[in-house]
DNA sequence: ATAAAAATGATAAACGTTTGACATAACGTT
DNA sequence: AACGTTATGTCAAACGTTTATCATTTTTAT
């Protein structure tokens, strides 16, 4: 059997209670009985039992995470960051890839409630889940509105749309076209659209919006893309996302279409991944590095006082990576 | 504050024994008081604490995920699958990225054991860390040793670098080398280099093997290739992982070589990531449905039974992905 | 030597649930 | 009417910890 509090207790040749005083720092406690119970919760290789310790009120130190899928890199990252800086501050994460599906995000929901997370932070895409605010519990999202009093952190998708749009047309295009996915209120996307649009509009120029629905599989995906390039002259589309500028590079590649001679092309989210290993991609960066800390900061503040006055929403500023394909 | 048991008993009008009968499914009930107790937890948004559930001898439902970094596309996809399954089962995951540091390593363990998980699974890159014996708990490893008696589910490294380099000089070239990562024992890359080596004896060739660190930056792994490039003739190169692949690509183009002409390139893993964006890329494909279903009902099997007989190593077939780079 | 402060212990209640022992009530069958 | 079966209830112990209370001992300062 697992060793408990009582083992290392009598191992150390002290009562429960000290060992308790000890692991909790509480009280009085001489510097000899503490190295005597630590020595000894190491020979037994003991282990508080979490379960029980939250029992009596302490905190779980779980911390949830729904989001879509996290094989998109984007969310790869985002979530790789997220766990770093809440394993810092002594949090672990249960992972929760909804799958764009309520009806798995709210069974998530339930499960996370079920396990007493101290907090959750969200970023997926259904919406309308109205099940978020019922239970009393801290939460946080990312790019999205879930409802009235959890604080949305998001970087600025308009200025982003604007920002693409933009850099397109200095680069010589003037027939620019958008892919986007579909929109629906609150979607992230929408605000990259909006952006894009203005830019135009303020430019005179006319807006070309294709709408890819975001579960339709690359393959499908790209056939859509080459539809549209065989049948539309643009040259400049801005991708709202760098997987889909992946796959119309490829398509034009394909159509010996020249990039960035006859068609410019502006992605986003510069995610290191594409930094990386994309370094050609003209895209607009969302600072993840920002976001996370953002997001951690804000859990941890709700967690901590749980009607801290927080904003209704954080945007945070994007970047314009230059590579050489706008 | 949260319902408890004691107030689903009250509003359905009956005890608490009842109520707690409904939910673990437990002697005799009525379909009658069944209805009442599920309306009453329905109503009350009962959820039941799984930390007093496990206090009584329940198991948790957790399984533990230790990897070096999901940021990492392959690692990213790999979790996502298990993920996915095991919530299928009704389990929930604790994440931990590692990042390959022995210390986060040991400290991510002994959370997990805090926890009450009731297994792991494991694929970071450290070795060495006795601890996990120790703990008397189910767990299984992908590709890399860990301990005695923990199985270990791979693929077929071996047989992966052999068909690389097989392809390769298929595919016309002549002067092979190979990119991988720091030999050290028990890394899972060694096997593809044993395939790779194996081959080219086999046909009279010579080896030609660089290290690259794993833990190099992308940015200092290219400046590397580049100096490979520019001081070798290499007609043919495997790289032990696609990223690498992609980096010697962009490279190449750099300087002019052309692919697959010049050039023939095969990397290994073919997530979804590069199949679907990068098809163009001849690689060695990991079974990662495959993998994460073994990995996962080996795991099963373990928590179920915790002395049932396993294999010592689960290889599975890998398959080559004919992109146009080789 | 004395008092105050510091260190430890014994005991028990509490956290929310499960489960067994036992009792009893309702029901259908003969 | 008697009986077995089915359904529910009461009660209490248990899971492993924390924490408060009270009591006792040891140490330190004066």
């Amino acid at each position: 059997m697992k060793p408990k509090l009582n083992d290392v207790a009598q191992l150390a040749g002290v009562s429960v209670t000290t060992v308790s005083r000890v692991i909790n720092d509480h009280g009085y406690l001489s510097e000899k009985t503490k190295q005597k119970v630590f020595a000894a919760m190491r020979e037994l290789h003991y282990q508080p039992n979490n379960m029980a310790r939250s029992l009596q009120g302490k905190n779980t130190q779980l911390v949830g995470l729904i989001f879509s899928d996290i094989s998109n890199p984007f969310f790869a990252e985002l979530v790789s960051r997220i766990e770093k800086l809440l394993f810092a501050k002594n949090y672990k994460v249960i992972l929760c890839n909804s799958a764009d599906d309520p009806q798995k995000e709210r069974d998530y929901l339930q499960m996370l409630m079920a396990n007493q997370v101290d907090g959750i932070i969200a970023g997926a895409h259904n919406l309308g889940i109205e099940e978020y605010q019922q239970y009393g519990l801290p939460i946080i999202s990312f790019d999205r509105y879930l409802s009235d009093n959890v604080p949305i952190v998001s970087s600025d998708n308009f200025n982003g749309g604007w920002l693409a749009a933009q850099t397109l047309q200095q680069a010589g295009a003037d027939k620019i076209a958008i892919f986007t996915g579909k929109s629906h209120a609150g979607s992230p996307t929408n605000g990259r659209r909006e952006g894009y649009e203005a830019y135009l509009k303020q430019q005179g120029l006319t807006a070309h919006v294709h709408e890819l629905p975001f579960e339709l599989s690359p393959a499908l995906k790209t056939m859509e893309i080459r539809t549209i390039l065989e049948n539309h002259d643009y040259n400049g589309i801005f991708c709202s996302d760098d997987l889909t500028a992946l796959l119309t590079v490829n398509v034009a590649q394909q159509l010996k279409i020249s990039i960035p001679d006859e068609l410019r092309l502006v992605g986003y989210d510069g995610t290191a991944l594409i930094r990386n290993y994309h370094p050609a991609l003209t895209t607009i960066e969302q600072p993840l590095a920002d976001i996370s800390t953002l997001l951690v900061s804000l859990l941890l503040q709700r967690i901590d006082d749980a009607n801290c006055k927080l904003e209704e929403k954080y945007i945070l500023p994007v970047k314009l990576i230059k590579g050489t394909t706008a």
